[in-house]
DNA sequence: TGAACAGTTGAGAGATTGTTCAAGTGTGAG
DNA sequence: CTCACACTTGAACAATCTCTCAACTGTTCA
């Protein structure tokens, strides 16, 4: 019965997704887990802006918001364009505006 | 012409979502961006499961699990409920499934 | 050339996070 | 009652995160 019971689990186990693919799915989430990414994210929904327009809209240094942008390009969700000194930035990924919008849907309909 | 700018600026601050909601925001994908936490929803939408189950699968300490599902039950994606001397953990929320399954789908889609 | 501007980067402080370990609660079986 | 079992909890610790500050790169313009 130690044997059944280790099947059991077991076969939960086979079913989910490989430890890869679950920290690749957490890193993603991640991204959206700061609120002044969430916030960046959600600016460039609304139009491509540059770094010194997202501090001013977020109220919040160009330093930090420089270091979110790093964690953003690194994760593949915005990109940088440099036109000639300054840098504008864009979402990179046609996946960001459904997932937050999903997820803001579910944070208005919590009572 | 600070003018227009600021309210350009602003315009754009008036569009994004309030503080609080992208802080609820935020904290929901929290919940999705640890590995442990997304094993764990992962796991309970094959079927219920006890915590001793939960920690066998994910082969972690039972501590650990319960430690996770506080914040999971916290944030009202799972519920418990006591059956004897057991506790069964189910999904509380029907948006845990759809919203792993678009990050899934973007994971996947990655090259 | 050089000064001003736009942005990036590294170090470091303070806060938050996830795990372990030890101790605790509550339930059922003998 | 007492013991074993299933789970929860709090303290402690290391790792990670986010911001600030200062220094740096690169571009434009006079």
């Amino acid at each position: 019965m130690e044997k059944d019971n280790n099947d059991y689990i077991q076969n939960i186990r086979d079913a989910l997704p490989e430890d890869g693919t679950i920290a690749d799915l957490a890193d993603l989430f991640k991204m959206f887990g700061d609120p002044t990414r969430a916030k960046i994210l959600g600016c460039l929904q609304l139009r491509d802006l540059n770094v010194g327009e997202i501090a001013d809209v977020l109220g919040m240094s160009v330093s930090a918001v420089s270091h979110q942008l790093r964690i953003l390009r690194a994760g593949k969700l915005v990109k940088g364009t440099k036109e000639g000194k300054e840098v504008k930035y864009s979402l990179d990924d046609d996946h960001v505006t459904k997932i937050m919008e999903y997820g803001l849907t579910h944070v208005n309909e919590e009572r």
